[in-house]
RNA sequence: GGUCGGUUAGCCGAGUGGUUAGGCAACGGUCUGCAAAACCGUCUACAGCGGUUCGAAUCCGCUACCGACCUCCA
């Protein structure tokens, strides 16, 4: 099996992966709070743990991927005081809360589904794990790192920190947070203002409540993730993804609450995605700065100069380290684009050639282990897709009849092109059609062969029309070696 | 203010103590009725100032600038 070394964000070192179980390997990655469409940002966790999933596959490892929806809990602005964001936005909307969750769940899959992102083995929801939850606050009652005020438990931070560090994962240290950490108006019922709620007792006007011996009330939100991980992969697994802005305190406070409640923390590698910038700044919801994917997809935002494809997205992220920050510009996407289109170009050609030397002129390979040692590398996609544009050149070079390729090394150019473009990265072709788009690409296949004859009776005039008359209605039309290509401008 | 990270050619974006990352753009060429596309070739940068070293863009220090987290965030 291949060495894979992964950056542990707990130690902050490339560590070599080792399962906890043999050849079987868990994963979690924390997913979507479902109150809107999802963004440009989103897609970043998506595709890097996609990435891992799919190479973890690969490799040999049975994985079992879990990535949570997140549909209660999540308090907007402050952490106490806040507005639950899905109960906000069904109060807006006028829609049951659970109506808001399907909605936004629905186009989050749809989003991810056009990414080409796997589904994870196991999706679970928050709300559906209210009775785990309530066990681990109970458990964590029990080992006295909770404590209950009117009808809401609160996490015991400074206790917690004389047995064990909070803050070991971010790099914190308690006593800073007692000068940075914001003072609460009015009175607070928590001893601590860093202190974070494992059950809130709700409003009466509070629409998503559920009974509890504590209260009529809701789970906070740090507990699902230590509740389904555990739930599903075991009191220690190997991996626990998300987004570097997760770090503190989401993070920080699952290894507490594992740690509260079993006495080790669960997590064998921590792996933290960086953000996507707009203009260098972070894109986020909260910062009302960012493109959601459908209207990447549609071309409908202001700062858009065109439509993306869904693989233009994928392939530009994949370009970048997953844990660098990557910075959005059209002229990025759009060089991300082309690039893309000479990737799957070349990979139609390598299918057209044939076996033409003894030897080649390309040591296979050796190109085959420089590319399993960028991926082994903390997943270096881009160094990965260098290697791939390498193979792009000699492919090409076989092509022009500049280059040999023996029929051997061809048959594992092949697959290995295949195997990394498709299985690993799991890209797709842009221009796969749907049945629909069959009949329509039958017709303009139609005026193209009249053009074809118009060019062969040099009626210059009518060719020229035809292609002109397509381009105002948005088609490209490309004249190849043999025949002729179309797209979509 | 605290903590952490970053500053790489026109743009994006890797990486390494000594040998061309890659993509896009640009330029030159091949092909072509024209155009586009495609293909081939060219383009050698690492914020500033010190230090370590035979040798640093790569290690160390300082300075400047940028960002993330410290409040919800992918």
């Amino acid at each position: 099996m291949e060495k894979l070394f992964i950056y542990n964000t707990a130690s902050r070192k490339k560590e070599e992966f080792i399962a906890q179980v043999e050849n079987h390997a868990g994963m979690y990655v924390c997913g979507p709070t479902v109150y809107g469409d999802a963004h440009l940002g989103h897609s970043r966790p998506a595709i890097t743990f996609d990435l891992l999933f799919r190479y973890l596959t690969y490799i040999g490892y049975k994985v079992r991927y879990v990535r949570n929806i997140t549909d209660v809990g999540h308090l907007e602005n402050d952490a106490d005081e806040g507005e639950d964001k899905i109960g906000k936005k069904a109060r807006i909307a006028q829609l049951e809360p659970m109506e808001v969750v399907q909605y936004y769940t629905n186009r989050y899959r749809e989003n991810m589904r056009q990414l080409n992102v796997l589904p994870p083995s196991i999706e679970p929801q928050a709300s559906g794990h209210i009775i785990e939850q309530q066990a681990m606050v109970d458990q964590i009652l029990k080992t006295g790192f909770a404590y209950e005020v009117n009808g809401s438990v609160y996490f015991d931070v400074e206790k917690y920190n004389t047995k064990y560090h909070y803050g070991k994962l971010s790099g914190r240290v308690l006593e800073d947070l007692y000068s940075t950490t914001r003072e609460l108006d009015g009175q607070s019922e928590k001893k601590n203002s860093f202190d974070f709620a494992l059950w809130k007792k709700a409003n009466p006007e509070h629409i998503m409540q559920w009974p509890s011996k504590w209260s009529e009330g809701f789970p906070g939100w740090h507990l699902e993730c230590s509740v389904m991980s555990t739930k599903y992969l075991g009191e220690v697994f190997d991996i626990h993804g998300g987004g570097l802005d997760l770090m503190f305190p989401h993070h920080e406070c699952e290894i507490a609450q594992s740690v509260a409640a079993n006495g080790h923390e669960s997590v064998k590698y921590w792996m933290h995605n960086n953000m996507i910038t707009i203009n260098g700044q972070k894109m986020g919801k909260s910062l009302g700065n960012f493109i959601t994917l459908d209207e990447l997809f549609s071309g409908s935002h202001q700062l858009l100069e065109k439509t993306y494809h869904p693989m233009t997205i994928r392939f530009f992220i994949l370009q970048a380290h997953y844990r660098n920050p990557l910075d959005f510009s059209n002229e990025a996407l759009q060089a991300a684009e082309k690039g893309l289109d000479r990737l799957f170009n070349a990979l139609k050609t390598l299918h057209k050639i044939s076996e033409n030397g003894t030897s080649s002129a390309f040591d296979i390979k050796k190109w085959r282990d420089k590319c399993f040692d960028a991926i082994n590398d903390d997943l270096n996609t881009p160094i990965l897709i260098a290697h791939l544009f390498d193979a792009v050149k000699f492919i090409n070079s076989v092509a022009a009849g500049s280059a040999q390729i023996t029929g051997d090394d061809l048959i594992l150019l092949r697959k290995l092109m295949n195997d990394i473009i498709f299985s690993i990265l799991g890209l797709k072709n842009t221009s796969e059609n749907t049945a629909l788009d069959e009949k329509f690409d039958d017709v303009v296949s139609l005026l193209l062969e009249i053009r074809q004859e118009a060019k062969k009776d040099k009626n210059w005039s009518l060719a020229d029309k035809i292609r002109d008359e397509l381009l105002e209605r948005g088609i490209v039309i490309k004249d190849t070696k043999d025949g002729y290509e179309w797209s979509f401008k």
